[in-house]
DNA sequence: GCATAATATATGAAAATTCATGTAAATTCA
DNA sequence: TGAATTTACATGAATTTTCATATATTATGC
């Protein structure tokens, strides 16, 4: 079984270490994703519109880390699934805006509160402080790239 | 444009934040990876190969984080562009072990070198304590995982 | 106000990925 | 040992993603 050898470069790369982890931790939860029926792409969708919706076809593919077309194209399929609904801009007739259906929230709502004790279980090992400075330094990690990027 | 909001759940999750980390992290040298003519997964198995090769297909699906299928059709696909060489394992005849050619080594090592440098500009506004509790932290979320997952 | 550029999404064709399953080899254990 | 199980990889069909580009709308500069 090949494990993280911190004497090569690549397990030492923090790209791949933010990834792995990302990963390794996203895969104990993937199960749960998969029972309700979501692929992991769709449960990012969701949830990201359950903290607030009409996000642009744009800003949603920001959101959860893909390419627009992609996101396009899932949200049409998800539209037929009845979990989101798709709407003008009235202000820019360019934008088409996302929100998430009743039948979305209803799919949705189970796994954000299984998330929630996922990450429970998952930090438990680690003190307040600890966790507080991990999720600080991901933050200015991600809002240096942002702007890097922007 | 939207931006990280960390009243809501999404942007406070950490199998998220790590996702987002890492994706936007290495965004800004994927286009580097493309000048080089490689996508992003085929640099993942190059740069873990450069850390030592021989592994097999099902190792090194999960070194880059894809599935073995996805690893099965990559390979043979690298091995036709050159950069791997697939080859038996004298000791179990069901394993398919992959090697790096040299033109692989060759295409990858001036991203090896470019990953290292963009790195030490990534975590330069970091300070050594910082970024060895955090690589320090995102270890032990890997190991915690990967004994969760075996 | 009009031409030009930039932005936002959609789309078609090509490529990559996934899912389910097949095949072959190794392991288990009765 | 040998039947049953497990493991490792490969493969075909279906799905998803990507790339390049088209279309429509808005913003900009003159």
């Amino acid at each position: 079984m090949a494990v993280i050898n911190n004497s090569t470069f690549i397990d030492n790369y923090l790209s791949y270490l933010l990834s792995r982890a990302g990963h390794t931790v996203y895969r104990e939860f993937h199960a749960q994703v998969h029972l309700a029926g979501l692929s992991s792409l769709e449960w990012r969708v969701l949830a990201t519109l359950s903290d607030g919706d009409g996000l642009t076809v744009g800003e949603l593919a920001h959101e959860v880390l893909a390419e627009q077309s992609t996101l396009t194209k899932l949200v049409q399929r998800m539209e037929h699934a009845g979990w989101v609904q798709r709407g003008a801009d009235e202000s820019d007739a360019r934008r088409t805006l996302v929100f998430e259906t009743t039948q979305g929230r209803a799919v949705v709502s189970p796994l954000l509160k299984a998330a929630k004790k996922h990450e429970a279980k998952l930090l438990n090992s680690f003190s307040l402080a600890e966790i507080a400075a991990l999720k600080k330094v991901l933050r200015a990690l991600i809002a240096q790239g942002e702007e890097a990027t922007s």
